[in-house]
DNA sequence: CGGTTTTGACCAGCGC
DNA sequence: GCGCTGGTCAAAACCG
């Protein structure tokens, strides 16, 4: 709620035009950082072998885990992070070839709030409307972006 | 019937 | 060397 600057707002599924590319994505790698006890920073095969990863992380004030961006996903796992007394889940883009993860992760201090994490770029268009989540995109705040 | 979901187990990396 | 956490995959169950 702080003092966030909307022009700096930067939604990867708004600039996943069909036909505009992202002309560059050099913000990737940066690390997670993370806090103490050795959080797991293992990167997945896939990551390592390309290395380039887009991490998009935000929280959205939604009573839902799941936020609809207009694209299909598919739980692939649930895992309790130990950060946060709430499980984590794993989402991920059912699209041939688009391997867009995505991750929920509810706030154990605030139970309404979910930060919800993107990894990867989608490379096809949204088969729903984005109106619909772009009024989440007006309430989310951008927690940390690569 | 298809697609998706759910739980468990396994693996990998890092820490100490 | 062992333990811990996090992450992924697998099979089965369930729903529309």
């Amino acid at each position: 709620m702080e003092g966030y600057d909307n022009g700096s707002l930067y939604a990867p599924f708004l600039s996943l035009k069909p036909h505009q590319n992202l002309p560059k994505s050099e913000f990737s790698q940066g690390e997670e950082g993370a806090s103490k006890g050795g959080e797991g920073s293992s990167r997945s095969l896939e990551l390592k072998k390309k290395g380039k990863k887009q991490r998009f992380a935000f929280q959205t004030r939604s009573q839902v885990d799941i936020l609809d961006d207009g694209y299909r996903w598919r739980k692939y796992g649930q895992k309790a992070v130990k950060n946060n007394k709430f499980p984590r889940s794993y989402y991920r883009c059912t699209y041939a070839g688009c391997n867009v993860k995505k991750q929920v992760q509810r706030l154990t201090a605030d139970q309404e709030v979910v930060v919800t994490t993107y990894e990867g770029v989608h490379s096809h268009p949204i088969e729903k409307s984005t109106e619909n989540f772009e009024h989440i995109l007006t309430q989310m705040q951008i927690y940390s972006s690569f």
